[in-house]
DNA sequence: GGTTGGACGTTATAACATAACAAATCTATC
DNA sequence: GATAGATTTGTTATGTTATAACGTCCAACC
């Protein structure tokens, strides 16, 4: 009984993760997922789907909600961007050649995400642990939070 | 700029740790509170809140939505129930003694959960690789996803 | 017996996401 | 270049998840 939240999201795991590996077609970057990439890539921190709406709208746009997510759904199967489901936002990503299993380091303070592929030695433990549980891994990303360097050092600083 | 949600997500997070761990006040289980942690005893999937609510409202109560976020977050805040931030629901904690980091195993075909506490090797690894992007991570619970034993052997069935 | 703090009730609304269908546009083939 | 089929976009409405803001009740404490 998974709902249409999980399936959109299934959906968007499994394309995602063909990235860089040359299963996808040739990109049909139309002039809607251009701009919604162009936004992504201009800010420094994940935006969620409305805040990439109210940025088109801003510059003067008159786009529906399925037209953002629609753009934003694209990008992510295309590998061009990925969902953080822990947190309900969009990044680009950050690397030419994402791997299957990445680890997204979200920084709680300031919300800036860092990506890194995952060492196979520890892709292998972690393996080996959930194994034992009788539990087989599907690809996927690794949403870590904590604090980025800048943060750990102006701890004490609330952020606006 | 973390918005309203994250605040809660983060409050919930840091709540959540200090479970079994004595840092917390003697418990004060409402019967509202008890309800719901029967109805998430008595479910072998994580449910939402709104699922919560609909099995409550199918007793015969007049719940509102704010009644059934503030037992469950007190559920989580005392270490009783686990928030799911990938799926954005709630299971109860499996585990008298769960730890500061812990893994939680979500099977994507049948929606149940494991819940492991994170080997020490495991955690030292991890950590080791993120500090070398400079980065210091926060107590958490790691939300993987996989297929459980159950789905592995029946992985073409789907699931109603 | 007043008052304080926590729990709960209630109304309204914010924030996140999709269903469903129509219109436009692109593309392959004849 | 006509046209059929597929893809993309526009549009309206709605579903789903979560909280703000306020009021009431009640038990503990002085």
């Amino acid at each position: 009984m998974l709902k249409a939240v999980d399936s959109r999201v299934e959906k968007l795991m499994v394309h995602s993760h063909r990235c860089c590996q040359g299963e996808v077609a040739a990109l049909k970057m139309t002039p809607n997922r251009q701009l919604v990439l162009q936004l992504l890539q201009a800010s420094d921190k994940p935006l969620s789907a409305y805040e990439v709406l109210d940025r088109l709208r801003a510059k003067g746009t008159q786009w529906q909600p399925p037209t953002v997510y629609r753009a934003l759904d694209y990008l992510v199967e295309q590998g061009l961007a990925h969902y953080l489901q822990s947190i309900q936002k969009y990044v680009v990503c950050p690397q030419q050649g994402c791997e299957q299993f990445s680890q997204l380091l979200i920084c709680v303070q300031c919300g800036q995400v860092q990506e890194a592929s995952m060492d196979p030695a520890l892709l292998a433990l972690l393996t080996s642990q959930v194994a034992a549980q009788h539990f087989t891994l599907t690809p996927q990303f690794l949403e870590l939070k904590g604090l980025c360097l800048h943060c750990q050092t102006s701890a004490a600083l609330p952020q606006t």
